[in-house]
DNA sequence: CGCATAATTGAATTCTGTCAATCGTGGTGG
DNA sequence: CCACCACGATTGACAGAATTCAATTATGCG
C-alpha cells in the first residue's frame, strides 16, 4: 500500500506552486489551506476510482500519473497524462468521473477538498485560477478529441509525440538543445489507449516514422526527434503523400 | 447578417437562468452585470472563431448551436451541441479553441468576457458556478473521449442517442412519458461529425437499429425510442451479440 | 545470466471509409 | 394544389486502414 510521507499545514504556494508562476497574481500565496498529505505510489497503483466520492484532489510531484474510463468489457479510454505539476481530480465536482493511477513510481500531494472550497470563499482569485486551470484542461481535451474522431493512427502518434515533447521542454528549458532526445514515460498500451488504437498499430506507426528518419528510437521509451518539422506537418494532416 | 434585438443591462439571473435553479445558492443573482445584447443566427452563421480573440461567452435560448474544430484539409470534430441553457465559448481563457456555429435558427445572449471577470471578484459564489460549469463540460468531454477512442460505430450512435433522449426530457419534462419520440436537430453529416464516423456509417447504424427494432425512424429528424434498455446495453458495449 | 514482460512483425480478417447511384423529402414557384 | 428541384439520406460495391490472432524478437529487472 502507499506511504504517507507527511502531513502538514500548507501554504498556498506549496500546493499550487504553479500559483506562484505568475498565472494570477492577486492571490496571497501564503495563506495556510490546512492539511496536504504527500503519498508515494508504486506503479499501477490507484489514486480514485470513476464513481468514487471526490475528497481531495492531487497534485502531481513526481512521476506521471494516468487518468482513464473503462467499458465493462476491459476496453481503456485514457483521459490524461499528468506530469509534475499537473492537477487531477478536478474533473467534476461530487464524484470521480475517472479512475487515476500512477503509471511509474510516483509522488502526489492530497489537498482536501474542503479545503479548496474555503480558498474559494476566502481568495477571490482563487476560483479563477482554477477556473483557469479547468478552461485549460477542457481545451486541451478538445485537441484530443480531434485526434481521436479525426486523425489516422500514424497523425495521431506524431499529435501525441509533438505533446510529449512539448511537455518535456517545459519541464527542462534548463537545456535549450533543439534535437530532442524525449523519454515516453508510458508503455505502448499506455500510448495505444490514449489514441485509441492498439499496441501493434502504435508499434507500426513507430516503425514507419523510424524508416522514414523521423525519429530514432534510442530505447523503447526514448525517442530522439530527427524532424520535428515533418512530424508536425503529419499531426496536423499535411504530410504531402506519406506516412498514412 | 446577425441582427441584434435588444441591448440591456441584465441581472444575474436574466443571463444565467440555471444559476436560479440550485446549483449554487449564495449568489445574489439579482446583482446587476452590465451590456448583454441576444443575437438572432440563421442556419450556419458563426458565432465565433477558432483562435478568435475570445470577448464574449455565449448562453443558448433558442436553437441548437455546435461548437467545433477543422484540420486543414476540411476534416471536423464537433465538440459540443449546445441547447437552450447552455453556455458556449468558456473554453479557456484568452482564445477560442473552437469554433462556435448555429445549427437552426437560433437566438443566443452574448456576456461580455469583462462582465464575468468583474463578477468573479464581486461575487464570491460566481467563480465557484462557473468552475462547476466547465468542471461538468469536462466529465462530459471525458465521456465523449470514452466513445470516440473506443466505441464502435453502433456503440457511437447508441450513446449519442441515449444522450439526445436524456437531455431532451430535461427540456420538456412536462410530458412525463416514457416512449420517447426524441428530435434530432442535426443533421446525419454533423452527428457524424460529432462521432467520429461517416454520414454512410451513421446511415447504416440508423438502419441497423430500425431493422432490430431497437429505434423507429419517424422521420429523419425525429427518432421513436423502442427499446431503450437494448439501446442502452449497446451503448455500454454490453449488447451480447448483435448489431456490431 | 535468465526469465517474464514488452515490443515488433507478419498474415488474415473486419470494420469503416470511399465512391457512386438511387431514393426520399421538404420547400418553392408556377 | 401540384410538380419540380435541390439537398439530405440511404443503399450498394469495393477499397483500405486498423484490428485480431499468432509468432518472434527485444528489453529490463532480479
Amino acid at each position: 500500500m502507499s506511504a504517507t510521507l507527511r502531513t502538514t499545514d500548507t501554504t498556498i504556494a506549496t500546493a499550487f506552486p504553479w500559483l506562484s508562476s505568475g498565472i494570477i497574481d492577486h492571490v496571497n500565496v501564503g495563506h495556510t489551506i490546512g492539511c496536504t498529505a504527500d503519498r508515494v505510489l508504486d506503479r499501477h497503483e490507484h489514486i480514485f476510482l470513476e464513481g468514487e466520492k471526490q475528497t481531495h484532489i492531487y497534485l502531481v510531484i513526481e512521476g506521471v500519473v494516468g487518468t482513464y474510463k473503462l467499458l465493462s468489457d476491459g476496453r481503456r479510454q485514457i483521459s490524461t497524462f499528468a506530469y509534475p505539476g499537473d492537477i487531477i481530480g478536478l474533473d467534476t465536482v461530487g464524484e470521480h468521473v475517472n479512475s487515476g493511477e500512477a503509471l511509474n513510481r510516483s509522488v502526489i500531494r492530497c489537498i482536501p477538498i474542503n479545503s479548496i472550497e474555503k480558498l474559494m470563499r476566502n481568495e477571490p482569485g482563487f476560483g479563477q485560477a482554477l477556473l483557469h486551470l479547468t478552461a485549460n484542461e477542457l481545451a486541451d481535451t478538445r485537441e484530443q478529441m480531434l485526434s481521436l474522431g479525426r486523425k489516422s493512427a500514424a497523425e495521431k502518434l506524431a499529435t501525441f509525440l509533438l505533446r510529449v515533447a512539448r511537455r518535456h521542454q517545459a519541464v527542462d528549458r534548463s537545456t535549450g538543445q533543439s534535437n530532442q532526445t524525449i523519454s515516453i514515460p508510458m508503455k505502448r498500451s499506455e500510448i495505444a489507449d490514449f489514441l485509441g488504437l492498439t499496441i501493434e498499430t502504435v508499434s507500426r506507426s513507430f516503425t514507419k516514422f523510424r524508416v522514414a528518419q523521423v525519429i530514432k528510437l534510442v530505447a523503447n521509451s526514448e525517442v530522439e526527434i530527427l524532424d520535428i518539422n515533418r512530424l508536425a506537418l503529419i499531426a496536423n494532416g499535411d504530410a504531402p503523400n506519406c506516412l498514412h
